[in-house]
RNA sequence: GGCCCGUUAGCUCAACUGGUAGAGCAGCGGACUCUUAAUCCGCGGGUUCCAGGUUCGAGUCCUGGACGGGUCACCA
């Protein structure tokens, strides 16, 4: 324990001799800080002489000013700031002594008139206050505030109590998230909840967290998506369903990666992947205008632009356009496999389609900063959609990409039950080859399709990514509260 | 997992070619009844991330490790 540490646990020691409830049930609250701010900022000081504005209004303690027989200090509520002004002869000589046992970062309520000081900061005069918890540790340096990036992760609460800006990314956050659900109720989704605890893991190209439940005595796998089990409710009857909650993928961690983020995902009965782009192009412009004001985002050095209509790029258009490979270099499926292979050491291509997919990850994706959809791309990385009536190498589908990063994924899903088992088998055989994200083979599942899916287009849209756009935050930890790091010791 | 960078007081940071580990804020004591990075005087506070090594001597150099950041790989 550090010295300061031991002065506050003494400072608390002596406020129970004073005989002060250390741990109160319930404070006076007429206002929070933010509604003082907000509701009597705009007053002029003769104003506020004149209406004698009684508040009480709890907060931490952000700093203190003491000059003799009078002190000033600022009082927080994470939003916003208010400062007191204490006096001796106005509180009374022992509730003035009694101050000096609060530090910077206890909380307490305080009660008196709001005023303007002579330099106009709106401010409240004390007339009593209240003690209702001490901070045993002492917050960091007022300056600078709390830097150390992995201190701000481990110690969130000490972020949010430094750096007010965080509490902003999770309000953009959370009112993204709200709107999201009002644009799909509004069109009549319904908003189901799936397992999050799977015997297969499916829906996607990932591996999972493996656990294990007592009583049943089996297996179970954290979900790497939910898509099986929407899909199952739309052979059910149920035409729109969405989902927004948790995956778990056991991959690595990056900025763009947490091992477990949270997902949109929805389904659409009778439409295909052209519907559900013209859909996203009005969802994400929506929120866009909704949580910035307009239709605009500032991403890093970019500004990107969600004005409708987005680009659409065909898969094959786009590696030709942004991969720097001429459009002859991409009939020779050698060669194209042999560059694939050069781009990723540690994994072997096995097919020119997952070789297309590849260079499309690296030289191709993080070009593309403006919402762009690309579309069409090979059925072999894609074993639960559609493929393209067209050509039949091609998917359904689509990938949206903004400021280089993919943020949703969709298809015209495989209705075909004998399709999707060859695909699985397909699959197995992957898995067999020692490629651990390939997809489980899911009998229930298709026993399901058996009974008919109608034709359905399905989606699913990174929350957390989302939020990074429109937070412009590089970093994923910066838009999940409790990223996932290390145990430290 | 590879590579690069970082880790020094509660916090933010210094410390040259290896030579007694410092500052500001925070804290403690004192002065001060409109301050706001309050001011003025005084004081305390360190396993320099950990373990080895080189050296008369290591915060500094070497080896190994921990944790984090960036980047690449895997993935969304």
């Amino acid at each position: 324990m550090i010295d300061q540490e031991i002065i506050r646990k003494q400072k608390l020691e002596k406020l129970v001799e004073e005989g002060i409830d250390i741990f109160p049930h319930k404070a006076e609250k007429t206002h929070s800080v933010i509604e003082v701010v907000s509701n009597y900022g705009s007053l002029t000081k003769e104003a506020l002489e004149e209406q004698k504005i009684k508040v009480a209004v709890p907060g931490r303690i952000l700093s203190i000013r003491k000059m003799g027989r009078a002190t000033f200090f600022h009082i927080s509520d994470g939003q916003n700031t208010l400062q007191v002004y204490l006096r001796e002869d106005k509180v009374g000589k022992k509730n003035y002594n009694l101050f000096s046992l609060f530090d910077i970062g206890d909380i307490i309520s305080v009660e008196g008139l709001l005023f303007k000081t002579k330099t106009g900061e709106l401010s409240v005069q004390a007339e009593t206050f209240n003690f209702l918890a001490k901070s045993l540790h002492p917050l960091p340096e007022k300056w600078h505030g709390l830097q150390d990036v992995e201190l701000r992760y481990r110690k969130r609460h000490l972020d949010l109590i430094m750096n007010p800006e965080v509490r902003k990314i999770f309000q953009l956050r959370c009112t993204m998230i709200s709107e999201i659900r009002k644009f799909f109720d509004q069109r009549g989704y319904l908003e189901v909840e799936t397992p999050m605890m799977q015997p297969i893991p499916g829906g996607a190209l990932a591996r999972p967290f493996k656990t294990y439940h007592n009583a049943l005595g089996i297996d179970l796998y954290l979900r790497i998506a939910p898509e099986l089990y929407l899909k199952r409710l739309t052979v059910g009857g149920l035409e729109k369903v969405y989902e927004i909650n948790r995956n778990f993928r056991n991959e690595g961690i990056s900025s763009e990666h947490n091992p477990e983020f949270t997902m949109l995902e929805f389904y659409e009965a009778y439409s295909d992947y052209h519907d559900l782009m013209d859909l996203t192009e009005e969802l994400i412009n929506s929120l866009c205008q909704t949580l910035l004001g307009k239709e605009e985002a500032v991403f890093g050095e970019k500004t990107i632009s969600f004005k409708r209509p987005w680009k659409r790029l065909k898969f094959k258009d786009a590696l030709v356009q942004h991969s720097g490979l001429a459009p002859s270099r991409f009939e020779d499926e050698k060669g194209i496999m042999e560059i694939a292979s050069n781009l990723t050491p540690e994994k072997k291509v096995m097919s020119f389609g997952k070789a297309l997919d590849i260079i499309f990850d690296k030289n191709v994706k993080p070009n593309l900063v403006q919402p762009t959809f690309v579309i069409n791309p090979p059925k072999i990385v894609s074993p639960l959609a559609k493929s393209s009536k067209k050509d039949p190498d091609e998917a359904e589908r689509f990938e949206l990409v903004i400021g280089g990063m993919e943020i949703a994924n969709a298809f015209s899903e495989l209705a075909d039950p004998e399709e999707q088992q060859k695909r699985f088998e397909q699959q197995a055989a992957e898995r067999k080859k020692g490629v651990e994200e390939a997809h489980w083979i899911d009998k229930d599942y298709i026993n399901s399709l058996e009974y008919g899916l109608p034709p359905t287009a399905g989606e699913g849209i990174g929350i957390d990514r989302l939020v990074m756009i429109f937070a412009n935050k590089k970093s994923i930890r910066e838009v999940i509260l409790f990223p996932l790091l290390r145990p430290k010791d």
